[in-house]
DNA sequence: ATCTTTTTCGGAAACGTTTGCGGTGTCGTT
DNA sequence: AACGACACCGCAAACGTTTCCGAAAAAGAT
């Protein structure tokens, strides 16, 4: 019933508890003999060492906190996954929570962390986050914090991203290739950098192709699949629907997909659709729709391991800011204006 | 840098820790006043609590285990969604492990959790633990312990499933109503009890509905897409396809889908297909999947409640076993046999 | 004015570890 | 024979809380 402790171990065996404490972490000053007394006394009685006050003494604990706006979204609990992949090897288990995309629930949850004593934290904020106190004050602390996807530019840390801004340029060049002209853009709130680079990377490409940036045809909006059909529906109202959409992520494309369908409007025949990977659906609608490809789990295990790196790394510590590579899949919801079905 | 401490609070006000301690948590010892004074120096100085010290003392954490096979799965991390949901709301937060549905992964993180004096545990088995030492051991030590979706029945521990059978059972009815004679299932393995419970449920649907049990179209197999693809591979090496296949969840659905178009079977004319609701993706392909929809974010947010409502119930407690409903989602892939196309 | 009650607080131990420091005992060297 | 070196181990403090047990001061009762 009662914990088992190590002066409980310590009592059985006749030693002292630091004997016991120093034969489990293999110290030196111990003889070898009494190092595996102690150990099989361990096994035999299955004493559990406790981490909450090994944790206290040591002044660090041996989990990492995550922080994400909510974990069902495909894309995330694959980051997730990657993460506690790594952390798993290291010894370390992640606590993890969702800020439900509010600003609000996100202070409450970086608080509860830092009262947890994580030993870092792995972030990505929310669409609300514009305000970034609560991050600072980890920061202040002396908490490794390393973000990730979400990430806000101006705050001195680790970071891993995907370079936004080529992978949405590489996917509207692929559209012109294809043929497409009146390329309009599904947008996400202008707040976050990782919109505002897709945005650029869309705009520069336009202008690099010599194409008008079409002010109307830029409709901005949310992550969810609900805003890829209100984003639909925007378009439908026009004179002249756009020739192709970039949309901010694949949920959206896929929103945008069904409500375009419902509306007879055929895809690419009428509009071409380029999503972000966020989800395994991309590849089983009919077309099966062309998508920027986001290597999450990578992210995860790479955001782990930069913090990691960071815990060991006294003292002097400069941000690193990893950029993954993205890959365009091309398939069927941008083939070649004028082509034949497959 | 170092630690704000309750003593430093204390140091300046000129108050002992107690009082500090006590101040905080409003106990009826300490003055109005008092309290004032402190409740106002420690937002001053931004005092945060130590959980972990806290933890300690009281020799019970305000943390949640949660192991599941894998954490990106669609299903799992909605269940977790709703875990952290219900989890947060309690002021606990929640520790998350993945097994990789391996067995040995799924003791260590047990011991892990363990380790960390979490204040209770939730699980989903991995589907090579056909031994329960572990969980038999949390249960010893008296650390509360919930299953959900993946149980082993044999342990007295409060549980949130669904009625497998019935949903098996009227998925199958659902295809014989449609005219639907030769039904297949691509099955789980049989150790897990969910799987048997579904493949009774479609056993008994046969039986009832007086067709006949076809050993050759029971093929067993896992739960991913690959298990799926390697199913219809192996109903396309058969004289006689079966016209209709409950598979085990819908990832299985998918590869069977996209494996039987590749080979030109037409769905649902040739073969139809019925999955349990894993993905969003079902709704999406063409034909849309007929699935058995899975509440997976309110099985979350029950077990965890399960979870919260057995820490007050100090002493004697027993399990309770509650069984969400499901819903068989009709949709084009099971279509009435002879039917036109929409 | 003394005694009892109440209010308000402090001392100290405890939760289970780790670790610096010091203390034995043994052995080899001179 | 004496001395240093070394191997091995125990004491006690510390990590940041909470809480039992009193104790002092204030208030009320007689």
């Amino acid at each position: 019933m009662a914990q088992f402790t190590i002066k409980d171990l310590a009592r059985k065996l006749g030693v002292s508890p630091s004997t016991v404490s120093r034969a489990l972490h293999d110290h030196p000053d111990i003889s070898e003999d009494t190092k595996r007394r102690v150990v099989a006394a361990a096994e035999k009685y299955h004493y559990q060492p406790n981490l909450i006050a090994q944790s206290l003494q040591k002044k660090s604990s041996t989990t990492i906190g995550v922080i994400v706006p909510e974990i069902r979204h495909h894309f995330f609990s694959t980051v997730i996954s990657g993460i506690e992949e790594v952390a798993y090897e290291a010894g370390y288990i992640i606590m993890v929570c969702q800020s439900n995309e509010t600003l609000a629930r996100e202070i409450v949850n970086t608080q509860a962390l830092v009262a947890n004593r994580v030993a870092g934290l792995l972030v990505a904020i929310s669409t609300e986050t514009t305000r970034y106190d609560h991050l600072k004050s980890v920061l202040k602390r002396g908490v490794p914090l390393v973000q990730f996807d979400r990430v806000v530019e101006e705050l001195e840390t680790s970071k891993v991203v995907i370079d936004d801004y080529s992978a949405a340029y590489e996917a509207v060049m692929h559209l012109v290739r294809s043929g497409y002209r009146r390329i309009g853009h599904l947008a996400g709130q202008e707040g976050i950098a990782l919109n505002r680079h897709r945005f650029e990377g869309y705009r520069a490409a336009l202008a690099d192709s010599g194409l008008a940036f079409e002010e109307k045809f830029l409709v901005p909006g949310g992550y969810r699949e609900e805003d890829g059909r209100r984003g639909a529906e925007v378009y439908l109202a026009m004179d002249e629907l756009p020739d192709a959409i970039l949309a901010i992520n694949d949920p959206v494309a896929v929103g945008a997909f069904s409500r375009f369908r419902e509306a007879g409007v055929r895809i690419p025949e009428d509009v071409a659709l380029v999503g972000f990977s966020d989800t395994p659906a991309a590849a089983l609608i009919e077309p099966a729709l062309t998508t920027v490809y986001q290597p999450a789990f990578e992210m995860g295990r790479t955001a782990a391991t930069l913090l990691l790196e960071q815990f060991v790394t006294e003292g002097r510590f400069t941000p690193r800011t990893v950029t993954l590579d993205t890959e365009l899949l091309v398939r069927g919801s941008s083939r070649p204006k004028g082509a034949a079905w497959a």
